[in-house]
DNA sequence: GGGTGCGCTAAGCGGTCGCTCAGTTTCGGC
DNA sequence: GCCGAAACTGAGCGACCGCTTAGCGCACCC
């Protein structure tokens, strides 16, 4: 199929759930000119003409620029949970899961570094109530993560004093990778993600942590 | 824990290099707002008024309102720079180096919130010279993290594959914090720096983590 | 004590912003 | 072939942006 496997694993094309088709494309247009310049430097008239229209085209699928911005983080937080999700509750050890979690979860940073630039990064630019469903979100994301962490601790993998701040720790390291992450640099995102798979292992204190970086 | 007078408790009163005093008032104003807001969605109104002055008093000490951010990105990446030098260049083993390079790190970032969320985030702003010279600062940053990691290796304290890779994430942990931590919350700097030493001894393989974390 | 320079303000300029609206084009149903 | 709804455009509104300018007050000098 042409429209799969972008990102390995079965990364369906992103956006897939937005229409109609002008609507996509006005939001994908968005993604990009938010992740170059940020919310407030984009304009209402470059998303447009990036899509190919007039910005007044703008305001017949989005009530504003900003509804844009929570449309793209609500997708985009719904996609890492999933990811995170679907790798906690999995088979396996903790730290199979844990090393699971965090190269899909890194992979994704990576791969589709413009998506997860924005909705990490342009937190702070939504409105009060729309902030406070993503957060709400990204709670959930970090007890999937204390979760596997817990588990292991439980059934003596890991060697973790501090289970929040660990937590916290191992997030922010993954959701960093989207600051830093080139996509024309010389590490593909799998690399990135086999290595800090293993950098958060080592953190965790895990007794196995197999081949190491492969 | 021995080079951290200055982040510590009394942290002498930063930006006072910064002269005359309404150009450092101007200054300050300019850190607090563009770390609520953002450096594009704060206007040189808001600075002026923050400051206690005049729209206009702003161009008599700065040229335009880059150059704020300009000014306000290279003292605090000087600062950030003198932080790992200190600590790197610093007696000790490799172990203790890096454990005091990272606490001294996070604890600034943690302590100096507010002006390291502005020094780390806001660098795309930047126009394209201004830009160029506060990565050559960051290379130095990396470069000095990397000689740690270098030498603790060598000395066969570390044991570590992506030397590189491990650097940038190091890195690129203690940035994040910037992003993610609450004055107002249960964690002092001076804890998170502690645990956060302990992790990145973690990470690099450190065969004497010492009394971990506490 | 009248000039002089400097820090600062009040007012405002040109430009661009998010967003609106009247009007044109497109197209399925009949 | 005609109609009404929906998609979209060109033109532009009011607000606010970064920044400038003319002039005011005040310490300082001979």
């Amino acid at each position: 199929m042409s429209t799969a496997e972008e990102t390995r694993g079965g990364d369906t094309e992103p956006w897939s759930e937005v229409t109609p088709d002008a609507a996509r494309k006005l939001l994908v247009a968005a993604v990009e000119a938010f992740a170059e310049r940020g919310y407030h430097a984009t304009t209402t008239r470059d998303i447009a003409g990036r899509a190919g229209m007039s910005p007044a085209a703008l305001y017949i699928h989005y009530k504003t620029k900003e509804e844009l911005l929570h449309r793209i983080s609500r997708i985009g937080h719904d996609r890492a949970l999933d990811i995170l999700r679907t790798a906690a509750r999995g088979e396996g050890s903790a730290t199979e899961r844990l090393a699971d979690a965090v190269g899909s979860f890194v992979r994704w940073h990576a791969g589709r570094r413009t998506t997860a630039l924005v909705v990490q990064y342009e937190l702070d630019a939504l409105g009060p109530e729309a902030r406070a469903e993503i957060v709400a979100l990204r709670r959930q994301c970090d007890a999937e993560v204390r979760g596997i962490i817990e588990d292991g601790i439980a059934a003596g993998e890991f060697e973790v004093l501090d289970v929040k701040g660990t937590t916290l720790a191992v997030l922010s390291l993954c959701i960093d990778v989207a600051r830093w992450f080139n996509t024309a640099g010389p590490r593909t995102p799998d690399e990135v993600g086999a290595l800090y798979a293993d950098l958060v292992l080592r953190m965790v204190g895990a007794k196995d942590r197999g081949a190491g970086q492969r």
